[in-house]
DNA sequence: TCAGGGTCTGACCGATCGGTCAGGCATGCT
DNA sequence: AGCATGCCTGACCGATCGGTCAGACCCTGA
């Protein structure tokens, strides 16, 4: 066959995203890829140099689009950190819905893999922007139900448009986020 | 060694309690749990027919009392439903914050077990009752939010009292759920 | 025409999975 | 003493996993 090699590529990667969303990282294999690519494992690992790095490729646009929220966050404290970090990860989660799929459930083992290592201490700082920075539980508590939350819904309504999603979410996350003090003039 | 058998076989059923709450179901093998109770892999199986069958006996109880949670909520209808449920899922996640932990992000596999056929059917009547049987979207995306976030925090919070979680989460759940016309007089 | 490089594959590898089975070893009843 | 029963185990099974490798195939440029 013997396609252009950027085709067979894109291929892997799309089939490897449609698997992963549906069975996980862990429940997919290789060999499952390759059926619904149409080609060999051994094309596969062609084409990447392992299991991991094919993950890694897929999710690199989400994880780019995250580190910069998180430069984003990094200046800002109290209720401006808060509807930045709503606005902001609802966004993400909607636009990156099957990256978010993928991980489902499986954060805790795929977070340990290197190229993945600096994501949890990203989606920290996320979550304590989420809660204001305030350490009082009801708030840290409200924060970790709504980004965990969020991520689930994205990943279940498939079959619903972004634009109707993504405000419904952020109205929510503003009616649920408890609300800090802010220093006003 | 040849303990009594309840002994040994409550052994297995909190080791696998303990290593599926970390590592998921499938994440953990029928040796790890061998391993962590210090008997051989035959000896697991021996007292429970299958893999799937240690599963079942681990779920029990909190399925019973989501069962009974579903049956009170079969006669309920708008905001004393949302109420209820809200309530009752809370007291539930609260309280088996282990076993969510188990089917954290393999509830989909799972749920195709035979053992589990009639949880998905319950899980969907009690998010459409959060959600105060209303098919509005925001509602319907609110209650799954918030069913999912509740798990996912009371699979992570694991050191926090139950005492102190479970109002926290009950607070945010009835500050998040879309509010649902009561029929007033 | 031929050499070389990119693409792809079948066959194979060691590891690990869930599960089976014959048999060892106590214990208790007859 | 002899036997049955319950508990436990090492050895083993077929299946599947991620990954390797030698070589086939095709296209292109010299």
């Amino acid at each position: 066959m013997a396609r252009a090699v950027s085709e067979t590529h894109g291929e892997i990667l799309a089939a490897a995203a449609r698997r992963f969303a549906v069975t996980g990282y862990r429940g997919t294999s290789l060999q499952d890829i390759a059926r619904e690519v149409g080609c060999s494992k051994a094309t596969v690992l062609y084409h990447f140099a392992n299991k991991e790095a094919l993950l890694a490729e897929l999710m690199a646009p989400a994880i780019t689009v995250l580190t910069d929220l998180d430069d984003q966050l990094s200046g800002l404290t109290g209720a401006a950190a808060q509807d930045v970090a709503a606005v902001g990860f609802v966004d993400l989660a909607v636009r990156f819905r099957r990256e978010i799929a993928v991980l489902r459930g499986e954060f805790p083992e795929l977070l340990c893999q290197p190229a993945f290592a600096h994501i949890q201490q990203i989606s920290e700082r996320l979550r304590d922007a989420l809660a204001g920075h305030s350490d009082r539980p009801g708030a840290r508590i409200a924060a970790l139900v709504l980004l965990a939350g969020i991520s689930e819904a994205c990943a279940e309504f498939v079959d619903i448009p972004d634009d109707e999603l993504r405000p419904a979410l952020l109205t929510l996350a503003r009616r649920a986020v408890e609300p800090v003090g802010t220093p006003q003039p």
